[in-house]
DNA sequence: AGCGTTTCTTAAGATACCTTAAGATTTTTA
DNA sequence: TAAAAATCTTAAGGTATCTTAAGAAACGCT
């Protein structure tokens, strides 16, 4: 399917659109292709776009000041994934965005979204939906980093995120989850055997 | 000042509001006043309000399975304060909302909130924004819960949040910040000497 | 098919943080 | 203003998780 099919119907199954504002809309978006390894955002860039993945599968990381990779978000095909903090701001951003698979992605561009706001109301009725949503979960992810330990927390993620545990490198699900490659590894074995 | 009024002024900092629009927008809202340690929200009771601190300071939490309480957010005048994932999918809540001084909240119902983003989108926009900076903000909790230590995380709450250290006791603190009371209170030795 | 690269595992020693328990201090209430 | 309740501190011993280092396995390219 063309991925700005796809990106319609993502909208569709969540807010109102006519077929007039749904061309609108996907003439708004356009369509960038990712090699696996590649490097969408860099540090120290300004975010520019919201981005939504039409295909594929990226992880947004942040170097710490040891160069320690922490793993803030996993997204594969229709999740949307930025450094909002940098979007929003302007400022150079401090998360890395990468493709860990080919991946297609659909950019909108900060100015287009906001005018978008005006014209489609629904579009930023389904953003305020997105926000709403992706607050939640991040706010539940904050606390079972806090109340949980590294045992439950990866139990909960296979359960939780099944289909991106199959697609990513195990030492990466270690760093998003706060835990060492090596503690990960221990884990499993305690609890395969 | 009345509290509607403060409320009134909190959204236009922040959207365009006519008279008109600010006057059936105060409606819309109505004042609860608690006192110290009064609960706003039990756990169980499903969330139908969202609501504004005028006055006051609150702090949500939730228990687990051992009875241990993790405190969730803070919030003081200016600030608004939920279960927003009861509020959202209507389901009961797991948090607590306590007040931990005498409060004024101001509280808008739910389908009141819903035909009010029809009527007025400014208001819509309004928590639009909100929950992006939301998102941004417990997106950076997660990452520091996630990458620092525990002494780390409390000097940068002294710093981010002076006024909130000042008026909730420190064991709440560390609490929020996810360590024991006896550790934080090591900490502080350790590095006030 | 073979070689380099990436990913995963093992294990020993180190450390950050927790648990328990008790006493000291501060705040609240009667 | 005294008693009760809430909060903070101290200290000893325990556990979860990390660090380092090395080798094993899997994957990707020529």
């Amino acid at each position: 399917m063309d991925p700005i099919d796809t990106l319609i119907q993502h909208f569709r199954e969540r807010i109102v659109l006519t077929d007039h504002d749904a061309r609108c809309v996907g003439e708004c978006f356009h369509v960038v292709t990712l090699k696996k390894k590649e490097v969408l955002l860099h540090t120290g860039e300004v975010s520019s776009h919201m981005r939504y993945i039409a295909e594929g599968c990226l992880r947004s990381y942040y170097m710490d000041e040891e160069a320690r990779e922490h793993i803030i978000q996993f997204g594969i095909d229709g999740w949307w994934v930025n450094d909002l903090y940098s979007y929003l701001t302007r400022t150079p951003a401090k998360q890395f965005i990468q493709a860990l698979e080919h991946s297609v992605v659909l950019q909108i561009h900060r100015d287009t979204l906001n005018q978008l706001y005006d014209q489609v109301p629904a579009i930023e009725r389904f953003f305020r939906f997105k926000f709403e949503k992706a607050y939640v979960a991040v706010q539940d992810r904050t606390l079972n980093t806090l109340s949980k330990t590294a045992e439950e927390r990866y139990f909960e993620f296979r359960s939780k995120y099944r289909d991106i545990e199959q697609r990513v490198p195990q030492y990466m699900i270690a760093s998003y989850l706060g835990m060492t490659p090596e503690f990960l590894s221990a884990l499993r074995k305690k609890t395969t055997t």
